[in-house]
RNA sequence: GCGCGGUUAGUCUAGUGGUAGGACUGUACCUUGCCAAGGUACAAGCAUGGGUUCAAAUCCCGUACCGCGCACCA
């Protein structure tokens, strides 16, 4: 009984979508070939993406493109090389590495071996003393070491540097990212997309395309002033509608993309409007608009750092919902990661905060008490602490707070303003101050301080930007197009199929096919042909077979329009152009055919 | 990784130890003149390694790959 995930995987093998790698070799589990139609299906589709998401979209949008081996701290500090592991130990009579859950299972553990820690492992290796499954002594090991699941590599030969296949695109755009920033002039916000494929070392492929070991991804990174995770244009989008599953609840909401941000379902409006932009790009390339809803996160399921995070789910007959698009508002988390580790000494890289353009208007006026000269002396060891004391307890201060402005200069924030101070004036102390400091009151006489009049103008602020991510497995996304496009049934008392792939990412646009083969028509054929290509349309040529073996044939690749070339044709220069959904047939004028599909295909 | 099931032409499938059969698809020619018509011919297969046996697609063991369950899972 074959269910639509065989019929899609048996289609896509038979005409050339889809093909296992390797296979003359046996094969290699979780790797797949993109065959003839399959490829260029997979790059008009990246296309499509790149239509939405960079260049009809209103914020500055741009491309970058990575490497995928990558030095291993930049994994070390988006925290990728502590979380793939497992654990290995060494045999220590002849250095044969294991990996310590098979060993434990081995050696009689009941349970699952694989969930324990290192020293429990440790603990259950000391116990149980199993033999070395290469030299068979029982020596003992090493302490269990996480071993990567990522696919490890080196850098340069034998140069001991650690290299590993990135397991997301994401990674090379926050390494990059001061240059970034100032490739678009220092302004936020700002988006940085890259295409590409990645690799994780899965234990275990399954499920056909949506679990590989190597696959393809499109991520954008769009990179905001935390303060303003908006859109200028998101009214545009607001009141589309969508089916909304939030963690409160887990039921499905009809809802429009406005209706989600006002009732504070989705965290911002600039989180919603990617989230409708995405659905945008799903419809166009092919999604069936009922299989496709979003899914919050669970509590438990969203990372720490994540504000809110949504995953476009599409529906398949035998998986149920899959995650095919992850919408994560990241806030600076990524960013704060690279400037940790790439700082010195422990501070933040200033190469990753940035300082963006003041809100107009802020800047204020007012008195702060300052050391006079006899302050130092008159104080001795209190001194330190009552200059602090007066600072915080001063108008100026307290109302920099009240604006939210950190004057406090040895702050490490990742967050403040840039200020500058300008004393206007200074007089001398009337009264004297009352500070609390050093767990006492310490008394500073008017003769030890004086009253200065600053003028603070708020120059910027000082910030890691937050980032949110719409970040697309192509691979899945893919399936879903052919298992959601897939139509069975029957014609004339056969089984009849056709895929109704979206004009946008179909592999062939339009299919040329003589009549006849007679009578010259195949050579007019391939003369309409070309001028199509030249046009630049996708084309197929097909004179083998009955005309209607030859419909059948492109319905089942998806192929939108048929062009047939007849006796007719000759005389009066016009072809039959045949909508594969409707099967409706029209009279076109060859002259006119490639500005036809140009008006047809948008 | 563990467990269960599977693997025969491009695809689907028959085949309980004795020359691997069919359907569909494909190609060529004839035919056909707008929705998988017909004829003739051709091409194409037992996942892999080992074992048992006079003889293995078939029985046994290992491996790879595929599917499912469990485990794992930015």
């Amino acid at each position: 009984m074959a269910d639509k995930t065989d019929q899609v995987m048996e289609l896509a093998k038979r005409r050339g979508f889809l093909w296992p790698s390797f296979e003359v070799y046996g094969g290699a589990a979780g790797f797949y070939d993109y065959g003839p139609l399959g490829a260029t299906m997979k790059k008009r589709f990246e296309d499509l993406w790149r239509h939405v998401f960079v260049k009809t979209e209103h914020t500055p949008m741009a491309e970058i493109f990575c490497p995928r081996v990558t030095p291993e701290p930049v994994l070390v500090a988006s925290g990728h090389v502590g979380e793939f592991t497992d654990l290995l130990v060494t045999c220590l009579a002849c250095k044969a590495p294991t990996r310590a859950d098979h060993l434990v299972t081995a050696a009689g553990y009941k349970g699952n071996a694989g969930a324990l820690k290192a020293p429990d492992i440790d603990a259950q290796l000391a116990a149980l003393k199993p033999k070395c499954p290469s030299c068979a002594k029982a020596a003992g090991f090493t302490p269990a070491v996480k071993q990567n699941l990522m696919n490890a590599t080196e850098i340069g030969p034998g140069s001991g540097r650690v290299g590993y296949l990135r397991p997301e695109t994401a990674q090379g755009i926050f390494t990059d990212f001061p240059l970034l920033f100032r490739h678009f002039r220092e302004r936020l916000p700002f988006g940085v997309v890259q295409l590409g494929g990645s690799n994780r070392n899965e234990i275990s492929p399954r499920q056909g395309m949506l679990r590989l070991r190597e696959f393809s991804m499109m991520e954008a990174e769009v990179f905001y002033d935390p303060g303003k995770k908006t859109h200028p244009r998101f009214s545009e989008v607001a009141s589309r509608t969508a089916t909304f599953v939030p963690n409160a609840d887990e039921k499905d909401h009809h809802l429009t993309f406005g209706q989600a941000v006002a009732s504070g379902m989705v965290a911002n409006e600039a989180l919603a409007y990617w989230l409708a932009r995405t659905q945008e790009f799903l419809l166009a390339a092919g999604m069936d608009p009922k299989r496709l809803h979003f899914r919050q996160h669970l509590k438990d399921e969203m990372a720490h750092y994540a504000a809110d995070c949504w995953d476009a789910e599409f529906h398949s007959d035998r998986y149920g919902w899959v995650e095919c698009v992850g919408i994560a508002d990241r806030g600076s988390y990524d960013l704060t990661q690279h400037a940790k580790h790439s700082g010195k000494d422990g501070k933040l890289n200033p190469e990753f905060t940035r300082v963006i353009a003041a809100t107009p208007g802020i800047a204020f006026t007012a008195t702060v008490p300052v050391p006079a000269k006899p302050f130092f002396p008159t104080l001795k060891q209190d001194a330190r602490a009552a200059e602090a004391a007066m600072w915080e307890g001063s108008a100026y201060a307290q109302e920099a707070a009240r604006r939210g402005l950190d004057t406090a200069k040895w702050a490490e924030r990742n967050e403040r303003y840039l200020i500058t101070e300008k004393e206007v004036r200074r007089e001398p102390a009337t009264a004297p101050l009352t500070v609390q400091a050093n767990g006492k009151d310490i008394i500073v006489p008017a003769s030890a301080y004086e009253i200065a009049t600053l003028d603070v103008t708020v120059q910027g602020k000082r910030i890691l930007p937050c980032v949110i991510e719409p970040s697309f497995g192509v691979d899945r996304i893919l399936y879903a197009l052919w298992e959601h496009g897939l139509e069975t049934g029957e014609k004339n008392g056969e089984a009849y199929t056709r895929l109704k792939l979206s004009p946008k990412v179909a592999p062939i646009q339009v299919a040329i096919l003589p009549l006849t083969n007679k009578d010259g028509l195949p050579a007019k054929a391939e003369e309409i042909e070309w001028t199509l290509r030249a046009a630049g349309f996708l084309t197929d040529n097909d004179d083998s077979g009955s005309i209607g073996r030859r419909y059948a044939r492109q319905d089942e690749v998806g192929t939108p329009f048929c062009v047939t070339v007849d006796n007719d044709t000759l005389k009066d220069q016009a072809v039959t152009v045949r909508n594969r959904d409707t099967g409706a047939q029209d009279r076109i004028a060859v002259r006119g055919l490639a500005e036809h599909f140009r008006a047809v295909f948008g």
